[in-house]
DNA sequence: TCTAATTCGGATAAAACTATCCTAAATTTG
DNA sequence: CAAATTTAGGATAGTTTTATCCGAATTAGA
C-alpha cells in the first residue's frame, strides 16, 4: 500500500510528535534507533518532509528534527503520504487507468469507491498528535 | 496500492472473463492491445496467472488464454492480487511492522483496520464474471 | 508432415526504489 | 575563534520492478 520510505516517514512523524510533547527535539540516529529504520535513508526521508514543511529540522549541536503540537495537531496523515508516495493511493483508479471517473469508471471503480473513500477520509481526519498519544501511554508501539 | 504487474493482471483477467462468456479465447497481442499494457510483460504477468491456475492457457493457432464464465465466477480479485503481489496490500501493517496485531499494535492499527478490512471484503467478494458483465455492456472500459 | 501461430522460459536491459557514504553547511559550546 | 555536533545534499551501489527480446515447445490446419 505504502512504500517502505513513506512508511518510515509516518513512523518517524509520529515518534518526533511525541517528542514534540515534550517540548523535545529528536536526532536523526535516535529516530533510526527508536522506530527502526534504516538512518541514512531515513535521513533523506526526513529531509523530504522538512522541505515539504511537515517537519522543522535544526543543524548543530542538539539539533535535530520536531514538531510542537500545535503542527502535530494540523499534520494530517495523507500530507505525510502525499508528500512522500503522491496521493495516488488514495485518489487514484485502483486498475491504473488515467482517466477513471463516474462518466467513464473502470470495471472496479465502484466496487473501489468505497474503499478509496473510507482510506482517504482515515488518511485527511488522522492527525500526527492523536497518533501519537498512544506510544508513550505505552498503548502502540513503533518497533517490530 | 497496486504494482503494475497486479493491475495488468486484474484488466487482463476481466477482459479474458468476457470474452469467456462468448465462449472464445484471447491471444496475448489482443489482451495487450485492448487493456494498453505492454505486451512482453503482459504475458509473465498472464504466465504467473496461469501457473497460479487462475487462468487457463493454450499454445498453438488459436491459442491464447480463457476463463470460463463458470470459473470467472469463483475467481475473486483477492486471488489475482495475491497471485501477483501476495496479500500484503489487505492483510498487512500499514506502517510496515511485521509483527503488528491487536495486543502489539502500531499507532494506525485501529484506524487503519477498518480501511483494511472493508478492502479485504471487496477483494474477496467481488468475482471476475460479475467485473465483466459492465464492458460489453458499455458501462465500463479498461483503455483509458 | 510441414508451416504458421501461439504460449513458455531464459537472458538481458532500463528504470525506480532502497540504501550507504562522504563532504559541505550551519549552529552550539567552550 | 575553534571544535564538535548535527542536518543538507551529492555521488554511488544494490535490489526490485518494469520491460523487451529471442529461441524452444506445443498445437492447429493445410
Amino acid at each position: 500500500m505504502f512504500s517502505k520510505a513513506c512508511q518510515y516517514a509516518i513512523r518517524a512523524t509520529v515518534l518526533i510528535a511525541m517528542e514534540g510533547r515534550n517540548g523535545r527535539r529528536m536526532s536523526l540516529v535516535d529516530i533510526a534507533q527508536s522506530t527502526g529504520s534504516p538512518p541514512a535513508f531515513t535521513a533523506k526521508v526526513l529531509q523530504q518532509l522538512a522541505r515539504a514543511g511537515i517537519l522543522d529540522s535544526t543543524k548543530g549541536p542538539n539539533g535535530g528534527f520536531d514538531l510542537t503540537p500545535a503542527k502535530a495537531r494540523k499534520v494530517k496523515l495523507s500530507m505525510v503520504v502525499k508528500a512522500i508516495d503522491g496521493d495516488d493511493v488514495y485518489k487514484g483508479c485502483g486498475m491504473g487507468l488515467p482517466q477513471c471517473n463516474a462518466k467513464k469508471p473502470c470495471p472496479l471503480h465502484d466496487h473501489f469507491q468505497q474503499v478509496r473513500d473510507d482510506l482517504r477520509r482515515m488518511l485527511e481526519g488522522t492527525d500526527m498528535h492523536t497518533l501519537s498519544l498512544g506510544l508513550d501511554a505505552g498503548t502502540t508501539y513503533l518497533k517490530r
